[in-house]
DNA sequence: CAAAAGTGGAACATATCTGTTCCATAGAAG
DNA sequence: CTTCTATGGAACAGATATGTTCCACTTTTG
């Protein structure tokens, strides 16, 4: 894992994108669909992944690697909190399949990456928790409930968008329902900024 | 379909909740797992549900009539509209693991029965309607997606409760986030009725 | 009680995916 | 150009789940 010809990081990158892509539309797909979507041979993919188990192991850390970026992105010590937990939300979004992925792939969830709290949980914990004190959040939603909300609403949106819903749109309103939902019932200020305040009635 | 021995009504039953409680927790379980569940021989199960495709159906057949109990018993045309959404996440809660199949089986999303537009869809999408015409739900959230938001946080429910949390806090908190998430912004006269107004600071 | 309905288990055939080995060849790197 | 790396494909072995058949056994039902 130290170093790579650059072929052969091509390559790898190439199979876990495709896995990615495969398998986020079918969890049961098999190696060989893998490996013909990365325009590649079912021997290469098992070259490189000996099990399954380890090509799924290498997805979920690779996914925890972005997750780690986007929230890195995020800034989210900077900021009022529900701004903060705004930009989390795009920057999650991005993660398209992936996400998905964490969702339907059982296997994924079960996997040990999960299981222990990452730096990333900790600053959403610290973020909400900020939020709380500065009074943006509302105090009876603690941060593991916003966390389930954040990603579950995330899932919603690509869900609506599989569905043929136009992406920008879908995207605001998760933004909005979000926003709405964890705002602080005494602090309304930072509540209606940006997606179509004038659209309000 | 027509008329089934009462034996035979039962032993059909036990595999079909079987299936659902084994196959929530792992989407590939084998027709072994569901029938040593269910208490029942394979050969049985098979007897039933000649393939596991005819399986998967009765269970989704089974659940849709589950949603159309559900939503009847809400009366949605009754009350504000908002409360009329508390009353229908009340009774989706009660669906359980029947609730998770939906959105952790592939088969089961797929499947035929859920592509045509059910009774409940529509009862919900005139809610909605009604709910944007009197006021009390957020204008810019349509129908599409308020049901989307609806089942997604059905799902964060269900997993925080899978991850220990307590049922009934757990369900609160759900029902919170929904009402504030889609009330809307001019009428607040019924968004902190109920859960835990007191807690309030 | 006797017939009929319902059941369980063994045995078998089959399909599919997984994981491995081997070899010829294409492509990169010196 | 030559060497070495990386690859694709065929062929094979093993595991697992599916679906079927058959028969003896139990329970319901008339």
């Amino acid at each position: 894992m130290v170093d790579e010809s650059r072929t052969r990081a091509r390559t790898r990158r190439a199979i876990l994108d495709a896995a990615v892509t495969v398998l986020s539309k079918d969890q049961g797909a098999s190696l060989s669909d893998v490996a013909a979507v990365a325009g590649v041979g079912r021997t290469t993919v098992h070259r490189y992944f000996p099990e399954r188990s380890d090509l799924l192991e290498a997805i979920g850390a690779d996914l925890l690697e972005k997750v780690a970026a986007a929230t890195a992105r995020a800034k989210l010590a900077e900021g009022p909190a529900l701004e903060a937990i705004d930009r989390l939300c795009q920057e999650y979004f991005e993660l398209g399949d992936g996400l998905m992925l964490m969702f339907e792939l059982p296997e994924m969830m079960n996997w040990a990456g999960w299981e222990e709290e990452t730096e990333a949980d900790r600053a959403l914990t610290r973020l909400v928790e900020r939020g709380h004190a500065e009074g943006d959040i509302d105090p009876e939603l603690d941060a593991p409930w916003v966390q389930q909300v954040l990603w579950s609403l995330l899932y919603a949106a690509w869900s609506h968008i599989r569905d043929g819903a136009p992406k920008h749109a879908t995207m605001a309103r998760c933004l909005r329902t979000l926003r709405k939902a964890l705002a602080s019932d005494v602090d309304r200020r930072d509540g209606q900024r940006g997606v179509g305040r004038d659209l309000q009635r």
